[in-house]
DNA sequence: GCGACAG
DNA sequence: ATCTTGTCGC
């Protein structure tokens, strides 16, 4: 982990500086690289937040490619602190998320994001965010678009096309099911937007997101009081 | 000024 | 994200 970017965050987040919260999105573009990590992929961690009136509650789901099933949890809850703000949307999870990610007992070998990597005005959404302060390889997916412009997938399963802002290619608009809205998936750190489809298609199952998002966008809601 | 706008 | 019941379509 980069602890000094992660208290750099942090700090930002119980001032709420916006100016420097778009400062240090800046900034950390210089660490943006999609340099792939050597190892194979078989632990993906999904990560998703839920909220309640005053807290927000952070799941970490580790997904075992190979065995087809869930490897372990995590959850913790923090304070809302940073408002939610499109584009800021670190700000106003990693508090919760890094919590989560502290309990952790193994060390996944990609983290997937429910929300955007480089997909983002700054090139620098959660997932990229995310995976340079936990210096991690990291992904993003997310439900809607932030920013870019496409063209609407195929009907078919895993039909996809490219998600473009400034003629540059930063995601993919993948058809994760059939007769569902696709999702934007892109890379958010040290992973290769080409390697994009390859591991979705490892990681999807019968639900339009990822099983790992999937399972840890469950988790999060029903870490809150009420559920 | 107008439209867009992750979760 | 969250608030919410039934309901239309596959």
């Amino acid at each position: 982990m980069r602890i000094e970017l992660i208290e750099r965050t942090l700090q930002i987040c119980r001032d709420r500086d916006l100016d420097g919260a778009r400062a240090l999105q800046t900034e950390l573009q210089t660490y943006l690289n999609d340099k792939p990590i050597e190892k194979p992929i078989r632990m993906v961690a999904g990560i998703d937040t839920a909220y309640s009136a005053t807290r927000a509650y952070s799941a970490i789901v580790v997904f075992d490619i190979d065995k087809g099933r869930i490897a372990a949890e995590y959850g913790a809850s923090e304070e809302i602190i940073f408002p939610y703000i499109p584009g800021f949307l670190s700000f106003r999870e990693f508090p919760a998320i890094y919590r989560a990610y502290l309990k952790m007992n193994e060390i996944p070998d990609i983290l997937l994001f429910d929300g955007h990597g480089i997909a983002h005005p700054r090139g620098m959404g959660i997932a990229a965010q995310g995976g340079i302060l936990l210096d991690m390889p990291s992904v993003g997916c997310g439900k809607s678009k932030l920013c870019g412009v496409y063209s609407i997938p195929g009907g078919k399963r895993f039909d996809y096309s490219e998600l473009t802002m400034n003629d540059k290619v930063i995601g993919l608009v993948m058809r994760t099911r059939e007769k569902a809205k696709p999702v934007f998936l892109s890379p958010g750190y040290r992973f290769a937007i080409d390697s994009i489809p390859a591991l979705t298609g490892q990681i999807t199952g019968a639900y339009r997101l990822p099983l790992p998002v999937h399972y840890a966008d469950r988790l999060s809601k029903k870490l809150k009081p009420d559920a």
